[in-house]
DNA sequence: TAACAGGAAGTAC
DNA sequence: GTACTTCCTGTT
């Protein structure tokens, strides 16, 4: 076990920020977490962590997952102090951060995203792992399984896409946001939002912002239907985040 | 009660 | 601008 003080980090509020579709509360302040077919528990008491797992590997796998190298204090003062909606957002969701998720787990998640809920994107996530004997489907495996019976809908078709046509993930390493977002578009069932998503989880490109549609309500909403300074910033997708589940939280 | 419309981290055509 | 899969919600 490895444990570590903490600032700036609430599992809680990452895995309710609708970025990865895996992480689960499994009782009080314990949370299951997957990042490809690695695997933790971590136990949450207010600042102070607990990993159940060696040091090598928090400092290996999970340290850089969890973006612990990044002061996140930086990027809340950055937020203009007038700018209303993201000041809620800030005070609501201060312990978020953007994962460095798995890029090809990525790539499938938010292709089921599309059109589509978060406790249904879960679901057939689930549905998808468990076809596969529990692991998160390889590329092989996608092309192997029957994804007939998953609830795919015509997102189906798009899997098969993205396991047949993916450039690996070394192919982005050398590419700007922008280039990387165009190669991921190139495949049919990635368009503008998704591209977006991949770039931000997957990628950790934070200057990419989805705009999904809770970020066009946002925008109708609290912006009088003009896209705030910040959607064009350095760190529009950390910004996007915290707007996005401070919003979300207000329901509709 | 059951049918129906509306919507969900959108994309292809 | 419209069709698209599936599923869940709210409305008649």
């Amino acid at each position: 076990m490895h444990s570590v003080v903490i600032p700036h980090f609430d599992l809680g509020q990452i895995a309710g920020s609708g970025q990865c579709f895996r992480m689960r509360e499994v009782e009080k302040g314990v949370y299951r977490v997957f990042n490809y077919r690695e695997e933790l528990v971590v136990r949450q008491e207010g600042n102070l962590f607990h990993f159940m797992c060696s040091t090598e590997d928090f400092e290996k796998i999970w340290k850089p997952y969890f973006d612990l190298g990044t002061d996140y204090d930086k990027l809340d003062n950055l937020i203009d102090d007038n700018d209303v909606l993201l000041s809620n957002a800030k005070e609501y969701g201060r312990g978020i951060r953007i994962l460095n998720q798995d890029f090809w787990e990525t790539c499938v998640s938010f292709v089921i995203s599309q059109n589509n809920n978060i406790p249904r994107i879960r679901i057939i996530i689930e549905r998808l792992c468990s076809a596969c004997g529990g692991l998160f489907p390889s590329r092989e495996d996608l092309l192997n399984t029957d994804l007939s019976d998953m609830g795919l809908g015509y997102r189906e078709e798009y899997l098969y896409e993205l396991a047949q046509y993916l450039p690996c993930e070394e192919e982005f390493d050398k590419l700007s946001y922008r280039e990387a977002k165009e190669v991921l578009k190139r495949i049919k069932g990635i368009g503008d939002k998704v591209a977006d998503c991949i770039c931000l989880f997957g990628l950790h490109k934070l200057e990419a912002c989805p705009m999904d549609v809770w970020m066009k309500r946002i925008i109708c909403d609290d912006y009088n239907g003009i896209a705030p300074e910040w959607v064009y910033s350095e760190y529009a997708g950390y910004y996007q985040q915290l707007a996005f589940y401070y919003k979300r939280s207000l329901g509709r």
